[in-house]
DNA sequence: ACGAAGATAGTTTTT
DNA sequence: CTATCTTCGT
């Protein structure tokens, strides 16, 4: 690319605008579907032809891998040179990289292993039964939370204040108690990547001036996800000298439960100074019928930076709203609808149902089984997550540090050798009264024979496969050493003779896990300082696997309709979206309704499903639902009735169209569900009378005439249909 | 040491 | 309802 200027072809204004600006701090504001990518791989190429960046000046953070693969693949088309060791990647990746670096600066082992949250609940509930801590008073999963909470704030546990308090004085107990085991087993969790490089560069003023040098330019994609230490790092890391720019939109900031903090993309044009504010608002993705809508619900949210979407497109057809009587019905229509679409010509693969719960996606799987329509759920288990991938990659865990406890604990019982839960209690309750890991443990009780007979037989068998696998390994390619650590450990063998389709599904998977290694060998693209031999080769693959747990996505080739929460759509986009279970406690959730913080993290999130789809969008709501087992009358979603009307049709059974779903609709423009001549005139919100369920609110109404049928809520006596020509209610 | 029966809880999940 | 965990029995 000789003239610099063609990075700008083809873009609007205000795409060019921020590609262009000269190096300074700047802030993206990206709506959805605004060409968010492209800028940002165009940015970069703009400051390395035009400002004379450096490949290797660059840092550029995103959360996902995926995110990552994409930039870097983008940016080699555009560049059209490899970007191989330039720092592209996930902000996890490139605190880890940073810590393999300076492990020593670090006060790290050298060959510290990186362990996911199941590994780390793990080794909660372990500590919570050591402790005899009641795990009724503190479930493990809160004791998780609280900890990683505490890293995501950047605290260490001394810095954790209890106020006097006992509860929280035992969370923080729990939490230094659970660092000692890490640091004892050489074991880095998620949040202690990233706060350990923090402060790996706080306290080694040299090391934080090279990387300050060395970066000319920071980038950020998914800005309004950080937490406080990423910002930290972040503004650390910048020293608010380097320029940055950061690339976000607070509509769609939906992860705040996870610790992802709005306000960061808030503030940062006051605290960053000169920062330069771009807003991308052409959307290229949905037709105007769409974005006009999204605006409208997302308006309902206060605070917002302030952004407004539009399109040069049509406005397409109006968003259909389809109210079920129940969730099979809603079911039905989803899937009816689908196959329509099929007959003319839209391929399943471009149709998508979003949810907001999981559980939600079962109804729909049954009735698509049913009708013979293919689906793929998005999501779910991943493989390096998988029980059998986790526990083969214990074993090579061990490989390389027999004193990771957790692995141990793990495997020395998997495929079962006779080491049973007393034997593993004596090895626990001596290695913590020793302080010593399990595997000196073992060592120590073998040696003074407390551990006899059948279990010191057991227990030597064990430590003798350990050492035998780390010997016969020695040398060998990656993939080898794991086929030879599948086999040899009885893994293989273990989950063949399983019965029933799993076993045969589990052994394929740990077959898989050997060409992945191979595949990882020669793909390879971060190098530790000293690659080369098997050991160095397998420490890089159990942390990429640790870190990259694997994708979610499946067999391209089938042409599948797409299932997956809300929250995993952020990002996609589908011709044809359906929206399944807008109502009042499902979505916005009835966990997330209370505090106005959470409900509009909830709207945003349903911005963030209205916004996937391009051309054509379903919301679909049941009026009865199956839930925890019991039938619960659902009211249509508060979000329905903030969208404007003008941009919706109701749907009725086989695509007939009746009025906009103004029959929710409470407040001036009120319709009213008239009756007939001798019927009364009710309207939604209204007071009613029956002389055997007493008093009650109209909630909801549907046809007309004598047939009409009105919702009602009785106080005592629940929701209840009506028919208007039998029931006798009388407005009050 | 494994399996069956009972108890329990039940949003969302980038790394 | 149903997935998952715990407890108890063999």
């Amino acid at each position: 690319m000789d003239d610099v200027t063609a990075i700008l072809d083809h873009m609007n204004p205000a795409q060019r605008e921020a590609v262009s600006a000269p190096q300074g701090n700047m802030l993206v504001l990206a709506g959805a579907g605004s060409g968010k990518t492209r800028v940002l791989v165009h940015r970069i190429a703009w400051l390395m032809q035009a400002e004379g960046l450096s490949p290797y000046a660059l840092l550029a953070v995103t959360f996902t891998n995926k995110a990552a693969r994409e930039m870097r693949t983008r940016l080699e088309a555009l560049l059209g040179i490899s970007l191989r060791n330039v720092w592209v990647g996930t902000f996890h990746s490139i605190a880890h990289r940073l810590l393999r670096t300076h492990w020593q600066d670090a006060r790290l082992p050298q060959h510290f292993q990186i362990i996911d949250s199941d590994d780390q609940l793990r080794l909660v509930k372990r500590l919570l039964k050591d402790h005899r801590v009641d795990d009724e008073r503190f479930p493990p999963r809160q004791v998780q939370s609280f900890i990683s909470g505490c890293k995501e704030e950047g605290l260490r546990p001394h810095q954790v204040d209890a106020h006097g308090d006992a509860y929280m004085a035992q969370m923080v107990e729990l939490y230094e108690r659970y660092q000692l085991t890490c640091e004892r087993g050489g074991l880095v969790d998620f949040g202690e990547l990233l706060l350990r490089s923090l402060e790996l560069l706080r306290d080694n003023p040299a090391l934080l001036a090279h990387y300050r040098e060395r970066f000319g330019h920071v980038l950020v994609d998914e800005f309004q996800d950080t937490n406080t230490l990423q910002y930290a790092w972040l503004k650390l890391l910048s020293g608010m000298s380097t320029p940055m720019t950061v690339v976000g939109d607070d509509d769609q900031s939906i992860y705040g439960w996870r610790g992802a903090r709005i306000e960061n993309i808030r503030r940062f044009e006051q605290e960053f100074p000169g920062t330069k504010t771009v807003r991308l608002e052409q959307n290229y993705r949905s037709t105007s019928a769409i974005l006009d809508a999204a605006n409208a619900l997302i308006s309902h949210n206060s605070e917002r930076m302030g952004k407004e979407l539009w399109t040069a497109g049509d406005r397409g057809e109006p968003i259909s709203v389809y109210a079920g009587f129940n969730d099979l019905d809603e079911a039905r229509f989803i899937v009816d609808t689908l196959r329509e679409k099929v007959d003319e010509g839209v391929n399943r693969r471009e149709m998508a149902i979003l949810y907001r719960s999981n559980a939600q996606s079962r109804v729909l799987e049954e009735t698509l089984i049913r009708q013979g329509v293919p689906y793929r759920i998005y999501g779910g288990q991943r493989f390096y997550e998988r029980l059998e991938i986790k526990n083969a990659l214990a074993y090579l865990r061990l490989l390389l540090n027999r004193d990771d406890d957790a692995s141990l604990e793990r495997v020395i019982n998997v495929p079962a050798r006779g080491i049973g839960t007393r034997t593993v209690e004596v090895l626990r309750t001596r290695a913590r009264q020793t302080e010593v890991s399990l595997w000196q443990a073992l060592h120590d009780a073998l040696l003074d024979a407390s551990l006899k007979g059948r279990a010191a037989t057991a227990v030597r068998a064990f430590s003798e496969l350990i050492e035998r696998l780390d010997n016969d390994t020695a040398g060998l390619a990656l993939h080898e050493i794991i086929d030879h650590v599948i086999t040899t450990s009885g893994l293989i063998e273990h989950h063949r003779s399983e019965k029933g389709e799993k076993g045969q599904a589990r052994v394929e998977n740990l077959e898989e896990l050997v060409t992945a290694a191979k595949a990882f060998t020669q793909g390879e693209s971060f190098e530790p300082p000293e690659a080369g031999e098997g050991g160095a080769a397998l420490e890089a693959f159990l942390s990429e696997a640790a870190l990259n747990a694997g994708d979610h996505e499946a067999d391209e080739f089938e042409d599948c309709v797409q299932l997956m929460t809300l929250h995993s759509a952020k990002g996609l986009e589908f011709p044809v979206v359906f929206i399944a279970g807008v109502e009042e406690g499902l979505f916005p959730h009835k966990m997330s309704m209370e505090e106005p913080g959470r409900l509009e993290e909830e709207r945003r999130l349903c911005y963030v499903g209205l916004t996937r789809a391009m051309r054509k969008l379903y919301l679909t709501h049941a009026e009865l639902r199956r839930l925890h087992g019991k039938e619960t009358f659902q009211r249509p979603s508060r979000f329905l009735r903030e969208l404007p009307e003008e941009y919706l049709e109701e749907v009725r059974l086989r695509g007939q169209i009746s009025r906009p779903v103004t029959a929710s609709r409470p407040g001036p423009r009120q319709e009213s569900v008239d009756g007939g001549a001798d019927l009364p005139s009710l309207s939604l919100g209204q007071r009613v009378s029956h002389p055997v369920f007493g008093e009650g609110v109209i909630l909801n109404a549907e046809g007309e005439g004598e047939r009409a049928r009105v919702q009602v809520s009785f106080e005592g006596e629940g929701d209840k249909w009506l028919v208007l020509g039998f029931a006798k209610l009388t407005p009050l």
